[in-house]
DNA sequence: GGTGTATACTAACACGTGTCAGTAACACGT
DNA sequence: ACGTGTTACTGACACGTGTTAGTATACACC
């Protein structure tokens, strides 16, 4: 492959020094430059088919242009996966807006946790997404500490790093209101996720204020413990089912865990939305095409990515934003499962 | 925030020159350092916690340690989104294994189709990964004549890229023995995409040969074609419903347009798979979680991005591997759609 | 005719690293 | 005493760009 052009050599082309080269190319304002000579740059760097070699671009800027997704490993993998197109994609779409690109980085199981500061340390970004922290990472308190940019997709509680989420427990309380609505008073939910996990404990929250609102006591009987994944949620509804005095309707705080819930239903030979009406939560690709269709509440994946990008280049560009933590809103997305269309139950939602 | 260490400071520090740091981070082979210095070398850059910069270390070395994964925009966007995950994760498996960074770059749709293009004429990667390329595409056949490593994911007839991608033309046939085997006879298909693409017209061609394998006449007017969604395979199933004499089997060659085909067989009420055996292609994650739960051919996302990088990086460090075109193997997995496992429809597979 | 100012450019430095060529000290064999 | 070789290190250059300070020319103004 022949050597590729350099800025030397389109000045060498159009007879002007490599200063000039940069300035025309750069388009520095408040600088002269005839118009002759600037067009004779702009036709040399064409005719070479010159484009700046980004390295010594990074050097001497001291910017990279680059920000990093981190990809936190965690017990909720396929759980996590499932945003990954929406939130990368959201997140590429705000960076190149900028001008920025995006690098993903995932962190793998033979990997220490803090394996990603070398990205910052080394200077091979400029700025930090982390998806899925774990609170123990003091690696990560000492770079917020020193000014690197970094924003949390998820929530650290006692830190005080910027972060973008969703609204848990308002999406909660939007599922729990429609099921009261549709008169239902004896509602039972099945977490997402142990209690340990932020998003969890926030889903909860919900359930029990939309409860107390309609002047529903809470009853601690009708709460099971979801673990991320379908045989979880098919247990945590066997056991609501055993109750003496079962729920007619349960807000199962996660779609994946609602599938184990569908299941151990459909196995009981218990009709939904009949016999049980089910709400889920995150809105994953499959919910649609589950029979019944999972009525559950939407989290908007690219918006999380779009704005953890938008808010991280703002900080890097020396913005200081004071909106922090940014908390973006759920919708409720009415299929099939909660009751609300048992009317034309089978058409599409 | 302080100023970042540099090689300089630690050489100060140390009491060496900046050359002999650089030797020792770096573990020059056949060079000689006293073990005294090399400890003091070392020391000093934990002390001041020395990462040396990337932007620097790039321009010298002129290598990136960067691969980029493009993904092209077309109409099969919730499809091909549904293996990012696995294909990116495999990437950047690979990529780490050797070292390198995996940038990711969408194509949107107010950009060029060749918007990638600068990525590698501007030297911010080292190779690319191209998923979905477009055959008209002149400047991809430009970087690959001036010898910049490139690998594509999927096809491009007529030229001699390296690529990656699964055996289209197997896995179709490997769909329709498992239907022979369970004795249908005439077995209709829906393609997943107009014949346009490479992929469709692969799977079309292993259910015709599957069949002949079997000494069955191909009949075009068992053939539908789909167009990557739910709705082309609604029309398609009810198309194939309203013949004369309906087939009692259909290879669907994508899971999604299955979904439509599903559908459309509970509308008119058929049983599946009594009154009609489906076999889709994709393994999507929804598929285990239909009812009855599609078996399907799985593509091996994770493989796919594997193989793609790691084929990448050893064309850019100058091997030239001659297995190209890789083509990955499928499986076939048995669900309940297909009528081989209808003993223990409600089970788990 | 001297002074000031706008125009159109360029020489030289800086970014932080890897590496090649070179050097000083010392041991060793004859 | 002298060349040869080994050890342990260093000075200086190169990578390709952005940018600051500076120069040369032309032109206007009183």
């Amino acid at each position: 492959m022949p050597d590729r052009p350099t800025s030397r050599d389109v000045a060498r082309l159009a007879g002007v020094s490599r200063t000039t080269v940069s300035l025309v190319l750069n388009n520095v304002p408040d600088v002269h430059i005839s118009p002759e000579t600037r067009q004779r740059v702009l036709e040399a760097a064409r005719q070479l088919n010159y484009y700046p070699d980004a390295s010594a671009r990074r050097l001497v800027s001291g910017k990279t242009s680059t920000i990093a997704l981190v990809w936190h490993r965690g017990p909720d993998r396929t759980y996590r996966d499932a945003f990954l197109p929406g939130l990368l994609q959201g997140a590429t779409h705000a960076a190149r807006r900028y001008g920025y690109y995006v690098l993903f980085r995932p962190i793998e199981s033979d990997e220490p946790d803090d394996a990603w500061v070398e990205l910052a340390r080394g200077r091979h970004t400029d700025g930090l997404i982390l998806s899925g922290p774990r609170s123990d990472d003091t690696a990560l308190l000492d770079l917020h500490r020193e000014g690197f940019p970094l924003v949390l997709h998820g929530q650290l509680p006692g830190a005080d790093i910027p972060s973008v989420d969703v609204d848990n427990e308002r999406g909660a309380m939007i599922a729990v209101r429609h099921l009261l609505a549709l008169g239902h008073r004896r509602i039972g939910m099945v977490t997402n996720a142990p209690l340990a996990y932020t998003a969890s404990r926030q889903r909860l929250e919900g359930y029990r204020r939309a409860l107390e609102e309609a002047g529903i006591p809470f009853d601690e009987a009708l709460v099971r413990y979801g673990n991320f994944d379908e045989e979880s949620g098919r247990q945590a509804m066997e056991a609501l089912l055993a109750l003496a005095e079962p729920p007619t309707a349960v807000f199962v705080a996660s779609d994946m865990v609602a599938i184990g819930a569908l299941r151990a239903l459909r196995e009981q030979g218990r009709r939904v939305p009949e016999d049980m009406a089910v709400v889920g939560f995150d809105d994953i690709a499959t919910s649609r095409y589950l029979i019944p269709a999972l009525t559950t509440v939407h989290v908007p994946a690219f918006g999380l990515g779009w704005s953890a990008a938008e808010l991280l280049i703002r900080i890097i560009e020396g913005d200081t934003p004071n909106e922090t933590p940014v908390r973006l809103e759920t919708e409720l997305v009415v299929r099939e499962s909660c009751g609300a269309r048992s009317g034309d139950a089978g058409k599409r939602g």
